[in-house]
DNA sequence: CCGTATCCAAAGAGATACTG
DNA sequence: CAGTATCTCTTTGGATACGG
């Protein structure tokens, strides 16, 4: 196959956001959080919390968010593999912008209103 | 050319995100709203205060945040013609929001830190 | 159970050219 | 000045199949 590398992208992939929203831009993030901030969750849990996420976007989002420093990963050594994830102290730190958004998402003029 | 059209998707374009987001996800809006923050604005400022956002996409944040009761319009009968953008008072209400995100965004581990 | 690899489709953003 | 139209490309998310 050809690999069409016309041009290099001179910018960061999408868009910069200054900072705004590089983290919590990614599809499923405000969710995955806000199942966290009820307490540790196991990958199933999570799943289960957010039946429509997919296990690739869940797992993106948990590496994502991992790596930020937003939460942790203890892999328990038992049998069938468990492992169960849980948001650090910085992690919680954005729980309130979370609740502002929910917040003020609520007060919003909603077109379709599906909730 | 076969127009595939294997299913119909299911769900809404791209993902739900509760009702998170569905206002602030799109590219720039923080910006947008952090820039009328100030005060009023002109379409032309706002392109001066974020250079990298092209004039289709500012109009298209323009347009939503107006839709969505965010912001108001103001068209002057001038000669060459002017458009001043404001917040609304509940675009007043979500800067909170935006100033949690930026306050939290900085306290990530950020990977590249380009400001 | 907890993921990863691959493929596919859709959304979104940028550049450019053009209009009122 | 203040947009709009069009086109291309990148990114990203979903589905499915498979591996540890």
């Amino acid at each position: 196959m050809v690999l069409k590398v016309r041009k290099k992208v001179k910018a960061p992939p999408g868009c910069p956001m200054s900072r705004c929203m590089a983290l919590l831009g990614g599809c499923w993030t405000p969710e995955v959080l806000w199942s966290l901030s009820e307490g540790p969750r196991r990958f199933s849990e999570l799943r289960r919390d957010i039946p429509a996420v997919s296990a690739k976007v869940l797992t993106s989002r948990l590496r994502d968010l991992e790596e930020r420093g937003v939460l942790g990963r203890n892999v328990m050594p038992t049998s069938p593999p468990t492992v169960e994830y849980e948001l650090t102290s910085l992690g919680q730190e954005l729980l309130p912008a979370i609740r502002s958004i929910v917040e003020v998402g609520s007060r919003l003029l909603l077109s379709d209103a599906s909730g």
